[in-house]
DNA sequence: TTTAGCACTCGATTGATATGAGTGCTAATA
DNA sequence: TATTAGCACTCATATCAATCGAGTGCTAAA
């Protein structure tokens, strides 16, 4: 099969890809110090690298580029991960530190450092899925038939709703059924709303039925935002370091994507399942329309409910090495942020 | 000076050019039916509206484009506002008609509309200046030294922040703070909010003072949030449609500057204090670094106080009739749906 | 098994040439 | 006096052939 000396020929190739962009000659691999070879040997080498699928010409004169399936083996067996500079490791130590009371606006700046420090594009998503309970609920009269509805989810969301009501309730009466509603419901999860449960509600403490179903409408809502994915973007702008986007063409579809968040939420959600950071290459993403894209993607979750991912978008030769440890650093940092803000030691994943 | 041939001329130049991003000659205009010149009288005016500065030749051997003067012109005296069609209006109306219960959430929806349907760039900014009070206050505990405090501003924005309490509150406690500071504070301006009046405050009532500094800090969040701009974008890819920025460097200095925010928040705010409709031409935006770009704004104010605007950006020879007619209709749109939510008749500027 | 040598391939660059849209100017015309 | 036909001139753009050179595969020698 592959042995060491191709496998050390491949890597070499990948990394010289990834950096220069370019197809990779024989000529520039045998130069390199650490191998001693002619190009004539590396030529052969490099010939059955292809045979095997690793490595392709894009034609007949030109050097060699990397397959995905060569992408692959590197990410799975050849490169090492890069340590990152305690610089670095700071910045996002530090940055992540600002005072941030809701999860979802952390994973978001988390993903913003990591763009920028990476000099990647990359996406965030807050979703919270799992069994999300209710921790505290609150009523607020505004005006007459007007109040706003309080949710603070177990995940330490956090969504408030106005709701219209169909009579006039006086603001201490709704503070009433505020109190009521709160204690009732905390740490119910929206399915134990079932109808019965509500028909108890109204018999036993004589609310309006009108007026409970307008603020069970705003809590659900409340809940139905916590859990809706919102997607966010950063460094749009850094595809354009990349030769192989300077065609108007291609970039022009990976902003409409960028723009479009639809595939974007796809993406993210597909490597949901995964522990860890996740890596896509090429048409691994499965987003057929964009080609030569690759992501490296990591999930949070917090006491089994999913929280958010952040994802890294590049070309197929992106830094694989570079980008995988910053995700992982920020994973770290993230769950240092959490055990702070949560004040308890969690489970982050 | 100008006479009524030569602005008939210029603004068949413009709408031209407009329509097909191509330097116009004079045979083109002389072809056009409603002037019955030939194309040696209508290079002469040509050349006089050159010498005039409205119009410019790109190189010797090409036909004119307009000057930002030319497009000054065209858009205070020349132009005619286009009319939308039926559907077009219908489509604005229905898509704002969705339950919106956040004037800022209004906001990026219709610009998020207006892209669409004029088939640009736009940007919203929601921002609440003036003099902001508070509507309505609410803190919600949620364990034992920590709390949830809501703002419902005059403007009807919401903003919550989780404190964190320098010392153990009973709930019922903090039900209580709430109930007064409810009770004291709505209808008051942050600017209200001296040590003197904190310091009564603790003393006639008997509120810790950690605890109080605590929430007001909570508070004084809120109203930051609330009055501090957001920055949305929508529709960014549609600049790839205009010939113009096919040129990858100036697509790439477009969508660094969408990505960026800041300038755009700069632009935006120039125009707040125009009422209606501001159109800025080319350098009239004052963006340096990119060139070739119009906007047009509008500001909504809602009694006085600004909740926001909307701008759309596109190429200088955007058309400028329809964009602006679009943005009427939307102002209209925002002011009926404004209507219905406050319940009250309001006056949007 | 490795390497030197060489013919061959093919994309990219260069330069010369042609094309054509559009102009400005002049002289004739209404 | 205003308009127009006619014509020489300009210059960006398209086309095409020639050249260049990086890189290959193959063969034969070490």
């Amino acid at each position: 099969m592959i042995d060491e000396r191709k496998k050390h020929i491949l890597k070499s190739i990948i990394e010289d890809y990834i950096h220069f962009a370019e197809p990779v000659g024989s000529r520039t691999i045998s130069k390199r110090a650490d191998l001693n070879l002619s190009s004539a040997t590396v030529r052969n080498e490099m010939s059955d690298l292809e045979e095997m699928g690793y490595i392709m010409q894009p034609h007949t004169s030109a050097g060699r580029i990397p397959t995905e399936k060569g992408y692959r083996l590197y990410v799975d067996e050849l490169m090492k991960l890069e340590r990152l500079t305690a610089d670095e490791i700071e910045i996002i130590k530090s940055a992540l530190d600002a005072k941030i009371n809701e999860l979802s606006q952390l994973i978001r700046n988390a993903s913003y450092i990591v763009s920028r420090i990476t000099n990647y594009t990359s996406v965030s998503m807050t979703k919270q899925t799992g069994m999300l309970k209710i921790k505290a609920l609150q009523i607020v009269p505004i005006e007459s038939r007007k109040a706003l509805v309080i949710v603070v989810s177990s995940s330490g969301s956090v969504r408030n709703n106005v709701v219209m009501l169909p009579i006039n309730v006086a603001p201490e009466d709704l503070i009433k059924i505020s109190n009521l509603l709160n204690e009732k419901l905390v740490n119910l999860s929206i399915s134990d709303f079932s109808i019965e449960f509500l028909d108890r509600l109204w018999n036993e403490y004589s609310i309006d039925k009108g007026v409970l179903l307008s603020i069970v409408e705003g809590i659900a809502e409340g809940i139905y935002q916590i859990e809706n994915p919102e997607v966010f973007t950063s460094g749009t702008a850094n595809i354009f370091n990349f030769p192989e986007f300077m065609d108007v063409f291609k970039a022009r579809q990976f902003i409409d994507m960028m723009d479009e968040k639809r595939t974007l939420r796809q993406i993210l959600e597909k490597a949901k399942n995964n522990k860890g950071v996740t890596v896509l290459i090429g048409t691994e993403t499965e987003m057929e329309h964009i080609a030569g894209l690759s992501i490296v993607t990591a999930t949070y979750k917090l006491n089994d409910v999913s929280i958010g991912s952040i994802g890294i978008i590049g070309p197929t030769r992106m830094e694989y090495s570079k980008v995988i440890s910053s995700m992982n650093i920020i994973k770290q940092a993230i769950n240092e942020e959490i055990k702070k803000v949560m004040g308890e030691s969690v489970d982050i994943r």
